[in-house]
DNA sequence: AACAAGGATGAAACCGATTTCATACTGATT
DNA sequence: AATCAGTATGAAATCGGTTTCATCCTTGTT
């Protein structure tokens, strides 16, 4: 029985492990958590290790330690390019310090974000990583009551440590090379009440309209949703009323719909009608006419995140400390002209 | 002091909250537990928790249990549509029966699956899902060693539970249309070690081939890496040397860089060239000529390998049972012949 | 009226680690 | 010789819950 135990280095407890080690108790907690040891016991014990396979249970490690070494990350959506980078790039760092990675996908539902901050203060997690895509006043309530580290990524909210891109730069920067090579953009975005995507990108738009001394007509600015789809029906009705020689899109996604809406009218993107989206994403550049875009650093700002998270961790009660990427553009047929052949 | 952790409903335990609303321990436990328990304490309790906040400590909790609700998903990456996708699966049906998700990222390096999985048997949770790439026999070790329920995904393992695709039909089924249109395919693969997207759709591949009566060359037959990239340089390759009326390509990404490739050397696809992959991406369907390629329900893999470790975890030490999920062809431009303008 | 079955109750044992504390030993410094 | 700082040690307390167990009420049944 004990040797079953043994061979299955399952099931054992630090008492019995102590015992067939020769040590006591204390040794062994010392031996996991570098506490002063004896070079003896410490061979003794790493050798009974070898044997057993034993590990100390996590449970009981975290109900004593109170910490868990696993950080919660919310996030809208796992499918989409970005939020899988940004997770990437926070794993790469975590994983390395030892951190586990507990995942709550609200799919899209704020109510949801609320819920799972909630279960994360619960079940005990160090840190909470927050891909936030809006903010309501409930959202800013459970925050408030997290009583943990926090890090907020893609958005900037004040008194937390954050990491966000320069969305309005980007979308400036984007909007001005559409005037540049020859149009009067239209513009497609997404919900204001979306900071970052939303507020931000439009924002962009309108600051490099005035700049170039050109009209902002809100009949020329459109809300969309975040898909394809949603940025081709935008498109279509923006090409029935206003006939635009340009298209400013706050993501690839909808740049991407609106290209073949462009396409279905017999316009020809990057000539008749100059389409620009920010992202980067893969999809933009194997679309039949390229799609000009703003690269975002996704993957650094999940490790950047993940470094703030350790840093607030590491400073009790302090360490609130913000950061802002930046970008580049990146011009392809879509706004130059020469159509390239895939 | 006491009213600040009242309104903090932190840092509370059992025993003061039972105090505060003037009950014993053990029927705070049954109110969170479900046990024998009168109308009059129930509301008490229930009046007390909408006060103070309280929640029992998840870490205390497990430690008496021995479960922990939550479950480790290992994958070889997380960008990637068809990973994420299986993992939006899992976090669906996981998420409505209150488990949470222990996500281990292994950037594609097989011994850190081990290592992975072995932190997961430390750290408690009460099952595991693992999104395999290649099976080495230090992976069925430490299999045999979790001791816990065990759900895998992408590959067949004899003694699991498995849910994977029917690469193989859909490898075939996607040959004999490259051959119906009046091709005679070469085939760019991944490596063997992949049994699902290596073996089995190259396995497809050649079984399609012979019986249509056509000669199975190994000079047709490359290997390639994942990525667009690497498909290209294949595909440029292949088309130096073999001159190939149509390519079979195990993935999408590759199916997609050869299409590239194809292009610069002025063939048209679909024409001149017929192009199919698998797994149906989002990149396919907005490439200049759309992609042919077959459809594979990796949401719905993800929701059923959560069934099945549920499955597992209800019936103590049995309820091993796997799941083959179809497919469908969808044809495109790049085999059709009829060159679509996005 | 006697008895069985099951609901309701709380004290105490238990889960498996870490941390405190009191004590002992070593070598270096006054 | 006395003092001190640092290393080593293990028994016991502790973390915050759940589960067992013995007991006490109710009912309904015979």
């Amino acid at each position: 029985m004990l040797q079953q135990k043994q061979e299955r280095g399952m099931g054992m407890n630090i008492t019995e492990f102590a015992a067939l080690a020769g040590v006591s108790k204390t040794a062994v907690s010392r031996y996991f958590n570098n506490g002063y040891l004896s070079a003896e016991k410490r061979a003794a014990i790493e050798e009974a290790v070898r044997r057993t396979g034993y590990s100390p249970s996590e449970a009981a490690r975290g109900l004593r330690t109170r910490r868990t070494r696993q950080i919660g990350v919310v996030l809208p959506r796992l499918s989409g390019e970005s939020t899988a980078r940004v997770v990437d790039g926070i794993s790469m760092v975590l994983g390395d310090k030892g951190y586990r990675m507990l995942l709550a996908n609200t799919a899209n539902r704020p109510e949801r974000e609320v819920e799972y901050l909630d279960t994360l203060r619960q079940s005990g997690v160090d840190g909470v990583i927050f891909l936030a895509s809006i903010f309501t006043p409930e959202h800013r309530a459970v925050l408030k009551s997290m009583h943990m580290p926090v890090v907020i990524v893609a958005q900037q909210y004040e008194g937390y440590s954050c990491v966000y891109h320069d969305d309005l730069g980007a979308a400036r920067d984007l909007t001005n090379l559409l005037i540049r090579r020859g149009s009067h953009p239209a513009y497609i975005g997404v919900t204001a009440q979306d900071q970052a995507a939303g507020m931000a990108r439009r924002e962009g738009y309108v600051q490099a309209m005035r700049q170039a001394g050109l009209m902002v007509r809100t009949e020329d600015m459109c809300v969309s949703g975040f898909s394809m789809d949603d940025g081709y029906e935008q498109a279509k009705k923006l090409l029935e009323t206003r006939h635009p020689d340009g298209i400013f899109c706050a993501t690839d996604s909808i740049a991407i719909g609106a290209m073949r809406a462009c396409q279905e009218k017999g316009l020809q993107v990057g000539k008749d009608v100059l389409v620009a989206g920010v992202g980067d994403s893969q999809m933009g550049r194997v679309t039949a006419v390229p799609l000009t875009s703003a690269h975002l650093h996704y993957k650094t700002s999940g490790q950047e995140a993940a470094q703030l998270l350790l840093r607030l961790m590491r400073i009790p009660g302090g360490g609130i400390r913000s950061v802002c990427l930046g970008y580049e553009i990146v011009e392809r047929a879509s706004t130059s002209g020469t159509c390239e052949t895939l």
